[in-house]
DNA sequence: CAAGATTGATTGATCAATCTTG
DNA sequence: CAAGATTGATCAATCAATCTTG
């Protein structure tokens, strides 16, 4: 039913040392990480145009409305100046709008046009079917629930404790 | 004894939609693996004046006699042109010589020099105490090895049908 | 002066084209 | 011509400096 399934490992399949699984675990999980976004990133660009990175501002900023460039910065673990570019890249496109906090002249909130609207709704079905076919089919249902659980309290943990923040 | 160590979810946590959670769980995935390379890539940038992906390199090399740059450009899942800039930059600062292959000309064997083997012994300390620190720490050992399972097999997957390697 | 954002300079990654050797 | 690697052009991320507003 589901492919390639695994079973968590029993207590003798445990390695003696802790570290040497968190080595190993690391390498997966970049390696991983880096292949799985190439995959999106991939399809998004053949079917829609955009990248990885802009599909992922098009749609915080549809789910989250009067949202900043330091939001998204803070978001995405990028840099305020990259995601500044990053937003001129999408305005120059005809997606994103910069509209003048009316209360802060310092920043500006950013929304969707129509176009970028129609353009991220149409992303996204193509950005969940792939990863429905590249991970949700994969693993049985606990597994992924279990992993998804873990990748959040570890992502919280860092989050929590501001480690692995950009410059500026 | 485990700080924040989480259970795995009970069957009546699991959400009805395993594409949702996939959603969630790229979200983390990326954001996480995101925050963790950049702290462990600022601790070797602070302790031994290398980046990350620097580090890899050496040990790459270190631990894979007469790899060439192909080798390494499919293991890092980059582009082959873009290693082949890294091992130059590595090969200007001491630690890296190409030594051609007299069996096929086209290529070089890669090796550490005496400077490249002292530095990646000792980045490799920092690594692993950081990684114990940021990840080991952090989970059970159910967990961690759970986890590190899982994220094999996707990768292997990924591998295996080889999705989301670069162009070139 | 602090906060938010933008800009400019450098560095690094990607892609395509080229070079060399099998 | 194919395989392996290097080079050059372009694009994007980073970091620092600057600008503007609170």
């Amino acid at each position: 039913m589901y492919a390639m399934a695994v079973n968590v490992p029993a207590a003798a399949d445990i390695p003696a040392s802790a570290a040497a699984t968190a080595v190993a675990m690391f390498d997966d999980l970049v390696r991983y990480e880096t292949r799985l976004y190439n995959a999106v990133g991939d399809g998004l660009r053949r079917r829609h145009g955009i990248v990885a990175p802009q599909f992922e501002f098009l749609r915080y900023i549809r789910d989250r409305p009067d949202s900043r460039v330091g939001d998204l910065a803070a978001a995405f673990v990028i840099g305020v100046g990259a995601t500044s570019k990053g937003i001129n890249r999408l305005e120059s496109s005809g997606w994103v709008r910069r509209v003048r906090d009316p209360a802060d002249g310092r920043s500006s909130f950013l929304e969707l046009t129509d176009a970028g609207r129609t353009l991220v709704d149409a992303a996204e079905h193509t950005f969940t079917e792939q990863l429905a076919a590249l991970l949700s089919d994969l693993l049985d249902p606990g597994q992924l629930a279990g992993t998804a659980a873990t990748l959040a309290l570890l992502r919280s943990e860092l989050e929590r404790t501001d480690v692995g923040a950009p410059v500026g």
